[in-house]
DNA sequence: GACTTCTAGATGTATAGACGTCTATATTTT
DNA sequence: AAAATATAGACGTCTATACATCTAGAAGTC
């Protein structure tokens, strides 16, 4: 069965990594089976060595393929994705769940950024934001509150929106800016004496503390936001990959 | 300045690798700098172009580097282009870092498994797991308890190894089970008064508590763990996209 | 001055071959 | 039967070379 791979233009460990990625969702190639050897590979495609070993390299990368020295390459598992890595918006999540939400705005202002607003928004010092202070609730109780800064420039018309029980995501996509991308950083806090008083606990409960920069699809950083998650009422999942 | 690497049993690409990686974590390369061509660096050490190239590709993949064709190899500016929301070694991340970090174990011993264990790990109730309780430190400071819970039949052996200031990872390898993907849930909570003593803080002060599915290269569960780190030490950063 | 073209330097792709190291299995020895 | 040893197969590391492609800046042209 030697394959030969006649598009042009593109590089043939690419080809060749496709070629195994499609014989691997096709069913030719199942979990835990073990494929050709990087030379048999070699000759079957008629390429080198070392380019066979870039491509299946990138698979493994991927988690399409792993392999253990001395012994042989291998299809992975497939892992049920539980929505793990993706990001999800508060009000989609929770009807999806049949749970019960809203959202209230406790104040919206414009001033000029602080410091390490426009450090992470990649404003010019000085330049003007948009801080919205949101409180949530799931079924009634306060759950998080949110402290969001937008930069004015991109959003100019937004504090005349209507944002209670709406999502600002959704809000911004009218201005042309869709969510893409969370980098959220996690810390457990105690809560302020102010932030206890809206969430309704005691002064140094627990609270899961976010940091949470937010891209859009074009890269612009749209949103930078302190989030306080009552301790008790709030988990979050992540799947990372080495 | 010609260097000739003479460590036996160590890759050279890895002698190259840790070389640039020292180079850029002592300052002698700095953020934005251009590094040397491959071919120069490939002079400078010694060895053939194909083998620093190898090296570099590791640093990007790690973040540390970044490289632009036609143009060359950049120092990444930490926080800002370098990923920190893989999933890291503990121990890795620490020395890339400049930090001194340390393990002790507390207990390790096998029994059968609790339900819950069982079900995550995809055993059959009452089979056996090897529980293993540790302490980490950063600079000599207690940051985090881990409850590891590791199905007996993978890892038979595994409780006669050395596991002081070794990552359990690694020690995983050995028995040809490669760490790839991890499903973390996250929640801020009150130290219980046994980890308070542990971690050397006032019970009820905020842990960010995690439970962790550990997924092997091939899809394998290999471990559950329940994370108990220090609110006021430890945060942790992650990505999500839409 | 503005535009186009050329070119040096850097990374990207690809080859062929050599030898090292690891693992599972078959073989031999005890 | 059990243990030690040898071996084949597969991946891991490394070299030397060649040419392709991309980018920024230099050189030339209008």
């Amino acid at each position: 069965m030697d394959k030969i791979l006649t598009t042009e233009g593109v590089p043939l460990y690419v080809k060749i990594r496709e070629a195994l990625r499609a014989e691997i969702l096709h069913g030719n190639l199942h979990p835990g089976q073990k494929i050709p050897s990087e030379e048999e590979l070699a000759q079957q495609y008629r390429v080198s060595r070392m380019t066979v070993r870039q491509g299946i390299l990138e698979l493994i990368k991927e988690g399409l393929l792993h392999r253990k020295h001395g012994v042989g390459t291998f299809v992975s598992y497939p892992h049920f994705d539980r929505d793990h890595t993706h990001l999800t918006n508060f009000f989609e999540s929770a009807r999806e769940q049949g749970i019960e939400a809203s959202s209230t705005v406790l104040k919206i202002e414009i001033s000029p950024a602080p410091e390490k607003i426009a450090q992470q928004l990649l404003l010019k010092p000085g330049e003007s934001v948009i801080c919205i202070r949101t409180l949530r609730f799931v079924n009634q109780t306060p759950v998080t509150v949110h402290d969001s800064y937008l930069p004015h420039r991109l959003f100019p018309e937004i504090i005349h929106e209507k944002l209670e029980n709406v999502h600002l995501w959704d809000v911004m996509e009218k201005y042309g800016y869709r969510v893409k991308r969370a980098i959220q950083k996690l810390e457990a806090r105690p809560a302020s004496s102010e932030i206890a008083k809206l969430l309704d606990i005691k002064p140094g409960a627990p609270i899961l503390y976010k940091e949470r920069k937010i891209l859009a699809t074009d890269g612009t950083v749209v949103e930078f936001t302190y989030c306080y998650n009552r301790g008790d009422m709030y988990s979050l999942t992540v799947a990372m990959e080495r």
